[in-house]
Formats: C-alpha cells, structure tokens, sequence
DNA sequence: TGTTAGCACTCAAGATAAAAGAGTGCTAAT
DNA sequence: ATTAGCACTCTTTTATCTTGAGTGCTAACA
C-alpha cells in the first residue's frame, strides 16, 4: 500500500510526464511543485516506488517514467475526469453544426471532434439497428421482369434490392404475395428469420417456387446488412505529433492495425460493457499496440449499445482530459441520437 | 532535343533511382548496364542532361538524381505501361473475390488492391448513380403519423425516408398523393427538380399544404445524396516504408491532405478527362504534395463517368507498375459494374 | 527515525576531429 | 569522340572527449 506522499509523488511524476514525454527527475519535483521536501528525499520515496513497480529508468542518469502499472493506478485512482473549458466547448459544438446532414455524418464528425480534442487516433463504431423486427414487405414495380423489393422494419427502416420477376406475373399477384409473407413474418427480428421460416411461409402461400430464392437471399443480405457495424476514424495525423512516434516504424504498427477494418471491430469490440474502459499497454489485445492505451465508452439509446468510441495513443496519454471530452461527446450523443429517432 | 544515348541513360538513371532511391553516379550505370561506355563518357552525357534541366546533383560528389523535368519526360515518351505477371493477376483476382457483397465493397477492394500493388497511397473516387431520372415516388405506411417515403429511379436505384404524415390522413389518400405527383415528374432528372417544380406539382393536386415541406425535403436529400462522390483511400502504411518519407513531417502534411475527404475530392476532380493522367511534383495542386506523383485514371460505364482511381506517392514512383496495375483493374472494374448493372 | 547536504559515479547526448568512400571535373592521351 | 588518370569535394562513418542531468550512498542533523 502506498503512503500519501507516495501517491502523491506518483501523481506529480506521471503527469509531468504526459505533459512533457520527458524522464522526470527528483530536482524538477522538488522545484516546480511546493511538497516542502529536498530532492534527496524524493529520490529515496522514488526508488521505492521504483521497488514497487510503479516507476522505470531508462538508464541510470537519467529520471524516472511511469511504468503500465502506475498508469493503471493512475487512472484507478488518482485521475478526477477534468473538466472542458468553456472555449473546448464552443469549439465541439462548432464542429457538430458544421456538417450535420445524416446520422453517418454525426458519427463522422464525433471521431473528428475526439481526435482533434485529445490529439490522438479516434475510432468511432456505429451499431446499425441490431434488434429490427420485421414489419412487413413490399414489391415496387420497376419494369417488366424487375421489382424492388422493400423490407420494412418497426423501427422505421428499411432496406431495398432489386429482384427479378418471372414473366407474367402481375403486380396483383406480388402484392397478394407480399402482403401474405408479411403477415406471417410480422414481428420477427431480422436476425432470427431463418430460411426455413421464409421457405414455410412462401410455400404457405404459394406452390410456385420461383421467387422463393432471390426473396431469400435479399431477405438474408438485410439481415446481414442491419447487422452491420460502420467505423470512422480520425486524427492519425495528430498521432505524428507526439514525440513517441517520432519513428517511423511505430506508426507502421499503427496504421496497419487501423487499416484493417476487421481489426478495429474486434478491438472495440472488446470493451462494449458499461461505461468507460481503459486498457493500458499490454493489456492490449494486438500487438501492434502494446505500448499504446485505449479509452473506451459505449454509448447506448434506451438501454440499448448503439456504438462504442475510443481513443488511442501513446500510454501517456492525458486520461483527465480524454475522459472529460468523451463524456462531454457522449452526452451530445445520446441527445443527438434521440432526436433523429 | 537529346540523342538516342542520351534517353539511354537518363532512362537507366531514372529506373535506377525508381529502384534504389540513391542518387546514380557513372560508375554504377557502365557496371551495371552493358552500355560499352566509360564512366567517364557518361559523366560527360550526364553534365550535358543536367545543363538540360533533366538531373539534379544533391551535392557535388554525389551521383545524379532525376529533376522533375525528367519525370515528364520519362512518362510521356520512355516508358512502357508494363505488364503484371500472372503471380499478380492471381493474387489481385483473389482479392476481389475475397469480400464482394455489394458495390462498395468492390471499391475499398480497388482500393486496397492498389496500393498493395503499388506501395502507395491509393485513392478511389466512385460517382452515385449521377443521372439518375425520377420514376416515382411512393408512401410505405408505418404507424399514425409517420410514412416512409420511397423515391424509385429509372436506374433501379431507391432512396428513402421517414415523414411525417398529418394526423387523419388515409392511406389511400397518400397513395392518390403519390400517384399524381409521380406523374407529373415522372422522367426528370433527380438533379434538376427544383422546388417551384415540386411545388407546382404538389399544389396541383391538393391546397393543404402540410406534406409538401418534408416532402421536398426529402426530395432535395435524396437528390442530392444521389450526387454525393465517395471516396476510398488505402495504404497510407505502405507509403511509410519509402525512403522519402523516413521524415514524420513529410508524412504528415500527406495524411493531413488525405484526411480531408473534401481535399481529396477535389484533388481527384481535376484529372477527369479521359484517359490516364500523371501530374509530378509541382504540378500537384496542393502544397502539401509538391514533390509526389499522382497517376490517376477515369474509368467508364456506357460513356459516362462513373468514378476515378489515382495512385498517389514519391515522385520516384514505379510508373510503369502503375499504370500497369491501373489498366487491369481498371477492365476489371468495367466488367464488373457492367455486371452489377 | 525521518530528512537533508554533499559528493562520487554513471550514462546519454553533443561536439570535435580524423578517416573513409563515393563521385565528380578536368586534362591529356588515344 | 572516347577514355584513363588524378586531384578535389563533400557526405558518412568512426572515434574520442566533454558536458550535464540525475542517481545512490554516506554521514550529519533535527
């Protein structure tokens, strides 16, 4: 267990080293913050912290750096969230008029904002509808042998394809079809439409097997499609910026995780329980990024998860402000998100 | 005019330095090269190709480098597009197979594919469905008081979105609605419905006003959605292993363009004649590309412009790969829009 | 017993100098 | 016109020295 002091030293050490990237030393504690304690002091508490863990030393002359360990209990719990300035504020909230046409854009401009903001890699995932439930169907005449076929769910979206019709069959004969499949699959959800419910409810109606196929498979590509995740990105410029990526190989990690897009969903995947969630250094599940942290929140309408977002960066990383614009960007969110519905 | 042996060489010291990215002296040019000169002799060639503009010397004893001057000649009279060996027919093949539901996928692959191809940045620029005609429009009830309006083109494209409808009205009204106003616009251009049309059309078939605001923003929307560009970008990692780009500040003022989609846009609308386009160095419209390359090129469904695919990088850039690469994918993309269709 | 001053020690980073290496330009010979 | 030869230039590399920040330890002090 640490003692006050110790914790208080750790505190100190630890964010004079995210706002400097910079080794700390006992003369710079002693100088810039007023503990009333002599450097010889502080070196003693800093080599137990040492002993303990929570602090390295790139080589001997040199000043100490917080370890994964100490940043963990940093923000555990010595980190309060901070607070956004007013002009932080304003500016977020510039950004979000700025370009607010679809929902898309909104998730567009929040990874923008969250990189911007906190100077490093943001990374937005956009849940689409999970949990539709079929409502009904329904053919749109297109021209002869082609219809778009509409599907739509309670939530008041709706997906379309366009599907081929046989020859001779009339627009009566589709809507009859239509609206006998839809009462049969009403209240469904999308994903738990099995084929063999499409095949007993087509066969219901009728023997004549010939749409039964291209109905399945577009029945399956929106169930696919609402399942679908989208994901923004932003700020991979900013990353440059910071002094640890000066190299040019540590970025290659990066952006080679952040290309794949398969790669950034199972990462956010990851963490999508409640409220914010850290993960330092090599609690990181890929490789590339094991000496780079992540800041997490899920963002939920109604109970329900409809996106994630994040930040990645170096481990120091200035968590206070991080959590602050996050929750600041939630909120926003979920006003914004419910309005749209 | 430069004689045959000076193209020769300034040929050789253009691949030369496309391959190694070090400056080319004599010396290695009559090793390397079965020219049956002295070093001394091409020196004399190469004095007289950098009077000429066509070399740049970094410092007096280092080797030769080509000028931009050298790049334009190079990719206007000696070059040849190069061919792909069937290994890269194979593994580009593979790739578009790899994940191919719908047609933006078949973009991000292009993407993907070029600037795995060309170790650079790739960019694809896909035009929405630009000339799409109205064919008619059409009202899918969802509950008292909202609707989904469905706008069809004659391109078997669709659109659609939630109203509002007032509190009372039936749906057979709506689908009168629907039916006349279809009628009257039936065949427009999406692009050129302006307001007093819908107005006019709207308000000839009934005085009470309360659809006609969504309904014509939801028109407008969908217009102008229906001309939005999408842009795909790839490999900005790739990029990271040139040489040129060893320096963080140079990347960054790249991934700086790159990150704003308007930008890039832009950047890729300049180049839309057609054909294959390759701007060098100064050439670039935008500051932060000055000393890179962009090779771009249009591709076309029935005479019309359906996109662009550019490949930007160094200008000591394998052109001849590139346009390579960019032919095959680019007959690649025709067949398979031509499919989609 | 906790705190502090003093001092020797360590190690990275910067500065300076010398050596190596690659390539050129010029001249004179072929 | 071509080429061999050679002096010259300038970067790159290597080695050596110096500087400075910071530590760890010991002994004195409250």
């Amino acid at each position: 267990m640490l003692t006050e002091r110790q914790k208080q030293i750790l505190q100190i050490i630890i964010e004079d080293y995210i706002a400097t990237a910079e080794p700390v030393g006992s003369r710079t504690i002693a100088r810039k913050h007023g503990l009333g304690l002599s450097p010889a002091t502080i070196r003693n508490e800093m080599s137990d912290l040492e002993l303990l863990g929570y602090l390295e030393q790139p080589h001997t002359s040199a000043g100490r750096v917080p370890s994964a360990q100490a940043y963990r209990f940093y923000v555990d719990s010595l980190v309060e969230p901070g607070t956004l300035t007013d002009k932080d504020r304003a500016l977020i909230d510039g950004w979000y008029q700025e370009r607010k046409r679809d929902i898309d854009d909104i998730f567009r401009s929040t990874a923008k904002i969250l990189s911007r903001m906190t100077k490093n890699v943001s990374m937005v995932l956009a849940n689409k509808h999970s949990a539709a439930n079929f409502k009904y169907l329904k053919f749109l005449p297109l021209d002869t042998g082609h219809a778009i076929l509409c599907i739509v769910t309670d939530d008041g979206e709706m997906d379309n394809c366009v599907v081929n019709i046989p020859l001779g069959m009339r627009a009566e004969e589709l809507d009859y079809l239509a609206g006998r499949i839809s009462r049969m699959l009403a209240g469904r959800s999308m994903l738990a439409i099995s084929e063999e419910d499409l095949d007993r409810a087509y066969l219901n109606v009728t023997k004549d097997k010939v749409l039964l196929s291209p109905l399945n498979s577009a029945i399956k590509k929106m169930a696919a499609e609402s399942a679908e995740q989208k994901v923004f990105l932003g700020g991979a410029k900013q990353l440059l910026s910071q002094p640890e990526f000066r190299d040019v190989e540590r970025v290659k990690d990066l952006l080679g995780i952040l290309e794949e897009e398969r790669v950034v969903k199972d990462l956010l995947a990851a963490g999508t329980d409640s409220g914010m969630c850290i993960t330092i250094g090599s609690e990181n599940k890929f490789s590339g990024i094991k000496d780079c942290s992540m800041v997490q929140a899920t963002y939920r309408l109604n109970g329900e998860i409809v996106g994630t977002m994040a930040v990645l960066g170096p481990t120091r990383m200035e968590y206070g402000k991080v959590m602050a614009v996050m929750n600041y960007l939630h909120k926003y969110l979920e006003v914004i998100l419910k309005n749209q519905d």
